[in-house]
DNA sequence: TAGATGCATAGG
DNA sequence: CTATGCATCTAG
């Protein structure tokens, strides 16, 4: 409305606006990459991090109050603007954390809010936990006695205080009966406090001495942390060489710098055993992260970690995402470990992460490996990371003696795929009453079935791989994409009956040649897609671990987790196996996995023995296996990549992209592919890992890009969606979480 | 991401 | 004409 012109002159000028801003860029954990402006009602207290409750279209979502955006930011007319709901009593969200967020959606191109949604993942931590309200004996018995209440009193003679819900469902009685009984005065109201966040570790509890070597490395990181800021150290120690004990002094270290600390393991690690060492280290058991965590102890955690109570976290990637008040370490064990690759949502790698973090955030990172992966390796080696060497078991253990058994010289017997000495070598150490493993990184009983009469091959559909039997369960799978079917007892080409046969072992097929063999020995199967999960897993190797069979055989998860005192001979069934990959990386995985696996052996007594079966006992990675040049394979590993310019080197960045439908995601890596400008920085089709693979039902294609700048790509790659042909409903693009370490 | 909207198809 | 499924759009 026009005001009367007298008024512009004489009338006093209008209060000046207060000082805190009325509106603010808010971050909400859904797929969105900028930040929404609101509106700050009148009284309320907000500051950048803020963690408040906003109105988003016909919701009310969760968001963090952000930073200032550069160029003002609101781009919204000022009639649509809503205001921010509440606000809650917690802690804001660090400056770091906020960077942290913004770094790593840019880095991954990933919406900033999805990044964010990891952060805000304990809603109930929000507020702090309310008491419970509990009921205590507090006067003279009923007059009306039931059988009900004749219960709950019983119940009620240890003379605790109970929950309300808890004493009804203890003494089988609803709550009504309860509540009686506090209407008439025999019982009274109290309110219990509610659970307390785990208790905090004592640095100077005690645990094992250290020799040597692990004092020594144990020093400097102790040294490092005492001098503050930023740096990255690689622990790098042969399997058994007490790596974690050296690292428990760095977290001793943080703690007694008033610092708390992160230490990061691939989530099958997290073992009752690895938890009793922490409580031989520190006294009390470490406060948990991981998928497994309930949610009220989950809410405890992310609470405590932001008020500053809890002070160390044991717990799996997911953990980096902590709104920790003054983080001071993080330590990455078995860093090597593709377990840190988050493939599906936002996608990211802890480890590569954890550096980041430790950079905004000026603290050390630890990162601890026997097989460290390459860019680590690399990185040392140039000097960005400190390497501290544990070149020694600890204790009287002794690494076991490695041999390359060549299948071409000692030929199993047909239709059998354990080689003669081996077989030996299993009766040997089972007659003394010593434990074996059989290792084979492949699933079921044979990876691939073929029809003798017309040569007819089992091929997935979707992925073009070849379907493995599972005999124990009666299908045919592909491991790509999950894609299953019965076991047929026809040819589906030519029809024939009982021409189908098996092609090649799995870990079935070997536990089947091993009941044959070794008759007597107790035996134990474990593969990952065994029924019980991993629950029961972990319960089988803790038995086996405590001596309760005499012969394991297995995938993938006996290279890690529990320590076997008893076991002295590993005989890995394919040591060629991964070697055969296109995978660029295949080199790498296979001289990991075997050593990981070969290291299991001897490990407390030593004198153990490991065998490699191969066809190739002269390929460099067996080689370096078999003589422990561990330097030797590190470097001519990398200077084939450098050669490649593959990563670590080079200036690689890899896409994926991917799609429900195969079509789809292929027509739109080509059409990315030929986006590419010319010249030193182009995009090209592969070499790909998987040129294409289908996880989780969606078919992906990888371009290896010669940028580094991730800044520029997602410019192309904005442009490119919003051009994009159609279908590109369900067509994403990322970039693939390992190409190059991150520093 | 989740919810709202618009459009096509199926069924009575 | 409603019910249902899906693709697409949008939020401050």
């Amino acid at each position: 409305m026009a005001r009367p012109i007298d008024d512009l002159f004489y009338a006093p000028d209008p209060a000046p606006p207060a000082a805190r801003p009325f509106v603010v860029p808010v971050v909400v954990p859904v797929a969105l990459d900028v930040a929404y402006s609101y509106r700050v009602p009148r009284g309320l207290e907000i500051e950048p991090g803020s963690i408040v409750e906003v109105p988003l279209g016909p919701r009310k979502v969760l968001g963090v109050v952000w930073d200032e955006e550069p160029g003002g930011g609101l781009r919204v007319g000022d009639n649509r603007l809503r205001e921010i709901e509440r606000t809650f009593d917690c802690p804001p969200v660090k400056p770091a954390l906020r960077r942290f967020v913004d770094r790593l959606a840019r880095h991954y191109l990933m919406p900033r809010g999805m990044v964010l949604r990891m952060v805000l993942r304990a809603p109930e931590a929000l507020e702090p936990e309310a008491p419970i309200r509990g009921v205590r004996l507090a006067g003279p018995r009923p007059e009306r006695m039931t059988s009900a209440r004749a219960r709950v009193l019983e119940a009620m003679e240890d003379g605790f205080a109970w929950s309300r819900t808890g004493l009804a469902a203890s003494a089988g009685v609803s709550a009504s009966v309860v509540d009686g009984l506090i209407a008439q005065g025999t019982l009274e109201e109290v309110w219990l406090p509610p659970g307390r966040p785990p208790a905090n570790p004592d640095p100077d509890h005690g645990g094992k001495p250290l020799g040597p070597d692990q004092r020594a490395a144990a020093d400097a990181l102790v040294e490092a942390i005492a001098a503050g800021g930023f740096g990255v150290h690689l622990l790098d120690g042969v399997t058994g060489s007490g790596k974690t004990e050296v690292y428990f002094e760095a977290v001793a270290a943080a703690a007694k710098a008033g610092r708390q600390a992160l230490v990061l393991l691939p989530e099958i690690a997290l073992t009752a055993e690895f938890l009793d060492r922490f409580v031989d280290r520190f006294g009390v058991k470490p406060a948990e992260w991981h998928s497994e965590v309930p949610p009220k102890a989950r809410a405890r955690v992310w609470r405590g970690v932001a008020t500053g109570e809890v002070r160390v976290v044991v717990g799996a990637r997911s953990a980096l995402f902590l709104p920790f008040a003054e983080l001071g370490l993080i330590v990455v064990d078995e860093e090597h470990d593709a377990a840190y690759k988050q493939e599906d949502g936002v996608v990211y790698h802890a480890r590569d992460m954890a550096v980041l973090r430790g950079r905004l955030e000026d603290f050390p990172v630890v990162l601890a490996s026997a097989t460290p992966s390459l860019e680590t390796w690399v990185n040392a080696e140039q000097g960005r990371y400190r390497r501290h060497t544990l070149p020694t078991r600890a204790g009287a253990g002794r690494l076991p003696e490695v041999r390359a058994l060549d299948l071409r010289v000692h030929r199993p017997e047909p239709g059998r795929f354990l080689a003669p000495p081996l077989v030996a070598a299993v009766r040997d150490t089972i007659a003394n009453g010593r434990q074996a493993l059989l290792f084979l990184n492949r699933r079921g009983y044979a990876p691939l079935t073929l029809c003798r009469s017309c040569g007819h091959r089992f091929e997935c559909p979707n992925c073009s791989a070849w379907l493995v039997e599972h005999r124990f369960r009666g299908v045919l799978m592909c491991h790509h994409c999950g894609h299953t079917l019965r076991s047929p007892d026809a040819c589906p080409e030519c029809g024939e009956v009982d021409g189908l046969v098996a092609c090649g072992p799995g870990v079935e097929r070997i536990a089947e040649e091993a009941a044959l063999t070794f008759p007597d020995a107790r035996r134990l199967v474990l593969s990952s897609d065994m029924p019980g999960g991993a629950q029961r897993m972990k319960a089988e190797l803790a038995a086996f671990a405590e001596g309760a069979a005499d012969l394991v055989i297995g995938t993938q998860i006996l290279a890690k987790g529990h320590n076997f005192p008893l076991l002295d001979l590993v005989g890995v069934v394919d040591a060629d196996l991964g070697l055969a990959h296109g995978d660029l990386r295949a080199a790498e995985k296979t001289f990991q996995l075997v050593s990981q696996v070969a290291g299991r052996a001897g490990r407390v007594a030593g004198g153990a023995r490991a065998f490699l079966q191969t066809r190739a006992p002269d390929h460099p990675v067996l080689r370096a296996i078999v003589h422990g040049d561990r330097d030797g394979f590190y470097e001519r590993e990398s200077e084939e990549r450098r050669r490649a310019r593959m990563p670590p080197f080079g200036r690689l960045a890899a896409l994926i992209v991917s799609a429900e439908a195969r079509d789809a995601a292929f027509a739109h890596a080509r059409a990315l592919a030929a986006l590419a400008p010319s010249g030193p920085d182009r995009i090209a089709l592969g070499p790909a890992e998987a040129p294409i693979a289908v996880i989780r039902g969606r078919h992906r294609f990888r371009l290896l890009l010669n940028t580094d700048r991730t800044t520029d790509l997602q410019a192309v790659l904005r442009d490119w969606l919003a051009h994009a042909p159609a279908p590109r409903g369900d067509v994403r693009v990322h970039v693939d979480v390992d190409p190059q370490s991150f520093l």
